[in-house]
DNA sequence: TCTGGGGTCCTAGGACCC
DNA sequence: TCTGGGGTCCTAGGACCC
């Protein structure tokens, strides 16, 4: 029996949960704004049909949204995370095999299920949906690009009614003949545009290509892409996403940094959240990574843009030994005289905490073993009563200016106490 | 005034070694 | 006059994804 893997993905992800706690927004255009309020990230399906375009700056449609009545949310990660791990979690108790592939979207393979494939994700998106309020879309396929090639085709058929089995089609090549080239997965802005200029338009002309041509022009990337369409799989489930190997944490600042102090600061901030997410994921890193930009938007400032890797002796997740270490990077490339838009912190050379090289000569006093339980205790403090309870003085003021934008952020109505939604008698 | 953030993989080319 | 060849490792840059 050929495999028949399904993309799940959740419509216009962060739209619906912004509108999960407001039914007066239901069938309102809203849209959902990246960090510091700088572009449009997510719409509404009425938002969409406004022709408002994904990823146009804010302030340049700014007088559009308004004219159109258009909600304008910031971003509100806390509520999406939150919302993301209810839907996956009702796809894995469903669905034999799940690979997370993003906050919105999960691959599931669906071979042999009771009652057929289609059959199943009706009553898996019903449930879903039931359960969480967030509307999903599921497309099914011989391979993960054709599920994610028929994911999009049930989206944009309202008579498919959000489920389409790429192998219940009686004439395939029309679908395939109908799907612009860079609507496949896996082929960008770049190759589209130069497999246009070779003529090759669709899905359908770009299967049929040699692929010798396709493997020398565009790596074995681009070969798998070609393979898959021909109903080859190239990509198995648990290609999802391997043990990570970086962690990063970066943010354009709220207005522009100049001073070594304030950098110093925003550099500490984004190395206590890398490194919650390294002791999260019960690992340990070899490298700091630090790195800082001028605002490319403005070619006429001076500019300049810099990193610096400053390598640990023994790999760790003690945050001030994190810190430490990127300051010390940070004092290396700082420049006084420019406007810094942007910097931020890498993690890399990560390694699992219980298959960790220990040399008891190389141990810096720093991070001797009694700073694990410190770690725990400040972890579990922040678990219990909430984000940053307890952080560190080197991160400074909560309310310094450089902080990020976000004027329209809901509440978080699912995670944290203050925050409920309250409803009255 | 105002343009996101976090990842992965592949390849070419240089450094280095024998 | 003349200046190997092959392997490995690392890095920067490009391309892609959400």
């Amino acid at each position: 029996m050929p495999p028949r893997y399904a993309l799940i993905d959740c419509n216009n992800f962060y739209a619906s949960c912004e509108r999960l706690f407001r039914p007066d927004l239901r069938d309102r255009p809203v849209v959902v704004l990246s960090n510091n309020d700088g572009c449009v990230i997510a719409r509404s399906a009425e938002a969409k049909a406004l022709g408002i375009p994904m990823g146009t700056p804010y302030f340049k449609c700014r007088g559009l949204l308004r004219r159109h009545g258009v909600t304008v949310f910031s971003s509100n990660y806390a509520l999406y995370g939150d919302m993301s791990a209810r839907v996956m979690g009702v796809l894995a108790r469903f669905c034999p095999a799940v690979a997370v592939y993003s906050i919105d979207e999960a691959f599931a393979d669906l071979t042999g299920v009771p009652g057929g494939a289609d059959a199943f994700s009706r009553r898996l998106k019903a449930t879903v949906e039931a359960w969480t309020g967030i509307p999903i879309s599921i497309g099914i396929g011989p391979t993960k690009t054709l599920a994610k090639l028929a994911n999009r085709l049930a989206k944009g058929h309202p008579r498919l009614r959000g489920v389409f089995d790429f192998a219940a089609s009686p004439d395939p090549d029309r679908l395939l003949r109908h799907t612009p080239i860079d609507a496949v997965w896996g082929i960008g802005r770049r190759h589209a545009a130069r497999l246009v200029r070779y003529g090759v338009g669709d899905a359908l002309a770009f299967r049929d290509m040699d692929p010798v041509w396709v493997r020398r022009k565009m790596s074995v990337t681009g070969l798998h892409t070609l393979l898959e369409l021909r109903g080859q799989p190239c990509h198995t489930l648990a290609d999802g996403p391997a043990a990570r190997k970086t962690i990063v944490s970066s943010r354009s600042f709220g207005r522009p940094v100049s001073s070594l102090e304030d950098l110093r600061e925003a550099t500490a901030l984004h190395m206590v959240r890398a490194a919650e997410k390294l002791r999260r994921l019960r690992a340990v890193a070899a490298c700091v990574h630090v790195f800082l930009r001028t605002n490319p938007f403005r070619p006429g400032l001076p500019q300049h843009n810099d990193s610096a890797s400053v390598p640990l002796a023994v790999a760790t997740a003690h945050t001030p030994t994190l810190i430490r270490a990127a300051h010390a990077g940070l004092e290396r490339i700082h420049k006084e005289g420019f406007e810094f838009k942007k910097c931020g912190i890498m993690l890399s050379g990560l390694e699992p905490v219980n298959g960790r090289w220990l040399s008891l000569l190389d141990l810096p006093p720093q991070d001797t073993p009694t700073h694990v339980p410190t770690m725990q205790i400040v972890d579990d403090l922040n678990a219990r009563w909430g984000r940053d309870t307890v952080t560190f003085a080197a991160v400074g003021r909560p309310d310094a200016a450089w902080h990020m934008r976000r004027d329209m952020r809901s509440p978080r109505y699912t995670t944290a106490w203050t925050e409920l939604p309250v409803a009255r008698a």
